[in-house]
DNA sequence: ACATCATTCAAGAGATAGATTGAACGTATA
DNA sequence: TATACGTTCAATCTATCTCTTGAATGATGT
């Protein structure tokens, strides 16, 4: 079997160079950030630590396997993620790496809730409090997914305004923050900051995906 | 640079190690070929036509990154996935891949038709078709994907079992194939392999998830 | 035109992964 | 028990990846 020009084997190995892309922490890190939205290379490098350059390389890489984008806006050049697909993909990635690595699990359940048995909120439940106003929803997406659309009620704060905006919320209402879905790290760390700051905040199950596929009212604009 | 005491850190690195498992041509053909059923390390190493001892270190990088279980019979180890996650990841990398990665398109489209622009079948067609007997339905999963329900009137044929078993098929009837999904490679090789030996063969659009989600009948048994 | 700044390129040292070889281990069969 | 066989281990060489440093590029603003 000559498999040298078998199409087989090349696409096995482009699958292989896009995974490729994912296999280096630097390299997740830099797309968790740009999840949330365009980023500039000196941004980037200043978010995860990297120098400048490392970060440069580590961006190209991911451009060269598909999996960014990049234009420039006058003397910066903006990565973004290539689509909505790469996200898909990160959270399948973080779903299997869950449930098949211990350390994984341990590691998102202590992310997830600290200590004190801190439960996701259920879809159904989110809609009745939310309309007698027992809680604030809150949307932590970048706005433009927002404005494309949202859970009724809810405000939009992107997890990088988060900690500039913590005087809106009442400390006595229990906040919930939902993303994109259920292994969408942003309404977890969105949270943990939350409770940092001695505010009651939870984490709604699944996330807007499955909220539009619930069949559940969507907001939008 | 010491990170370890970061969970975020922590957690990048981990989703890091699983994604470079499958950054290697090697370990993503032999999960393909996994995908299909449990396997020995010597019949992957035939498969694959890699030597046993580099066969065996794939497959350890592979059950370390908590893709694989492994169990002895006999003389023989048999490792399998994890679980059924690992070929969502796997179809997710295909995915994005083939939206962000122009030449795995190419490879895909040359895969999938050959050149006379053979287009997938779509499940209504197929239901009216297959009752009216004007094509033969056949199932390429494993076999114990298919007893866990199939298309009604469909035929176990998986994959490995094609090629002894084409005296089955009426050369003049076309045969449609389905597996696991719209980006389960299972059925695109078998239809390029039927095609191979002269039967008219089209791929199902979509495959078992989508059907059973579209609400069609499954039957099972 | 000149200076400035964000980004990229280029080259090198150090670390890591892949393939091959031959030996060692464990289980089944004679 | 002895032998055969599938699998894994250990050691080695080679190739590739990572990171740092310093220079080069390309657009902007004075």
């Amino acid at each position: 079997m000559c498999k040298s020009t078998d199409p087989k084997r090349a696409l096995f190995a482009e699958l292989a160079t896009v995974a490729r892309a994912l296999g280096h922490e630097h390299r997740v890190e830099l797309l968790e950030h740009l999840a949330q939205g365009e980023r500039s290379v000196e941004a980037l490098a200043r978010l995860t630590g990297l120098s400048m350059a490392n970060a440069s390389q580590h961006l190209q890489q991911l451009r060269r396997a598909g999996l960014l984008d990049a234009r420039r806006d006058g003397k910066f050049i903006l990565y973004r993620l290539a689509d909505d697909g790469v996200v898909q993909l990160m959270s399948v990635l973080r779903q299997t790496a869950e449930r098949n690595v211990a350390s994984v699990g341990a590691l998102l359940a202590r992310y997830f809730d600290g200590r004190d048995g801190l439960e996701p909120v259920g879809r159904a439940a989110l809609v009745d409090r939310a309309q007698a106003g027992l809680v604030t929803v809150i949307d932590v997406r970048p706005r433009e997914e927002f404005d494309l659309g949202h859970v009724p009620g809810a405000v939009s704060v992107p997890l990088e305004e988060l900690d500039a905006r913590l005087a809106e919320f009442d400390p006595a209402t229990e906040i919930v923050a939902y993303c994109r879905g259920a292994y969408c790290l942003l309404a977890v760390e969105a949270v943990a900051r939350l409770r940092a700051r001695g505010f009651s905040a939870r984490r709604m199950e699944d996330g807007m995906p499955e909220w539009r596929a619930a069949g559940l009212p969507v907001a939008s604009g």
